[in-house]
DNA sequence: TTAGTATATACCTGTCAAGACATATAACAT
DNA sequence: ATGTTATATGTCTTGACAGGTATATACTAA
């Protein structure tokens, strides 16, 4: 469990960033949120902090888990070339900002158009 | 291995992908430049071609494998949340920032400068 | 045809991680 | 002290997957 996109390749470990980016949460919160068992969720917990996606504080008999942004940045940065080849793709990025749109609008799902 | 996350989890794909966005190869190519056996690369392309990342085309008795931005673009959609988060938290965003000059450099430490 | 090159797939094996369940630790209440 | 709540960790099982070797497929060249 090394790198940062092994920890993110986990939907159950996005979920818990996902709830942390809005606010922060117990793990008995995330436990009821997620619906998983408490100690799987203090693993992916524990995982997650190990990476320094995320902080814990202590509050009485809780622990407040907050995100750290350290590590999404660096998933960010691991993306720039990308970004900056697709950029040269115009094509390309017109067509997925079409699909999103029509995913916006929850209109029924159309085949992409065929290339060459 | 649903998720485009799950992907690129694997360091051997971020590679290939690293070297197909500044051109295309063939499987060959991509072979000598990392180093695996050619079942290892074949089997990577082909978890990056199920998934989209990737696309290839014949050229006598060559595949020439190309990027495609779609998949890429979900993930950087993905932490679009966490980037208006994090611009919230402008402190660890200079803490970051300053240990990327440092990484670039590879000078010894200097005093931070403070922003704004 | 045959041989040679380039790539894909089958099969096997070792490793690793996720989940379930049980148990441990810690703080609080009485 | 005992009990109760909140969280962490240990153990075990199961399943997925990455890499290796061997083999299959596809195309080219003669």
């Amino acid at each position: 469990m090394t790198s940062s996109f092994e920890v993110v390749a986990e939907p159950s470990r996005r979920a818990i960033l996902g709830l942390l980016v809005s606010s922060e949460r117990s793990v008995g919160e995330i436990e009821r949120a997620l619906r998983l068992s408490q100690p799987a969720v203090s693993k992916h917990l524990r995982v997650l902090r190990d990476a320094g996606f995320v902080e814990a504080r202590v509050e009485a008999q809780h622990r407040v888990y907050r995100l750290r942004p350290e590590p999404l940045m660096e998933l960010d940065q691991w993306l720039a070339p990308f970004r900056a080849y697709w950029s040269k793709h115009v094509d390309a990025l017109e067509r997925h900002l079409d699909a999103m749109k029509q995913k916006a609008k929850t209109s029924p799902s159309k085949p992409r158009k065929k290339k060459r």
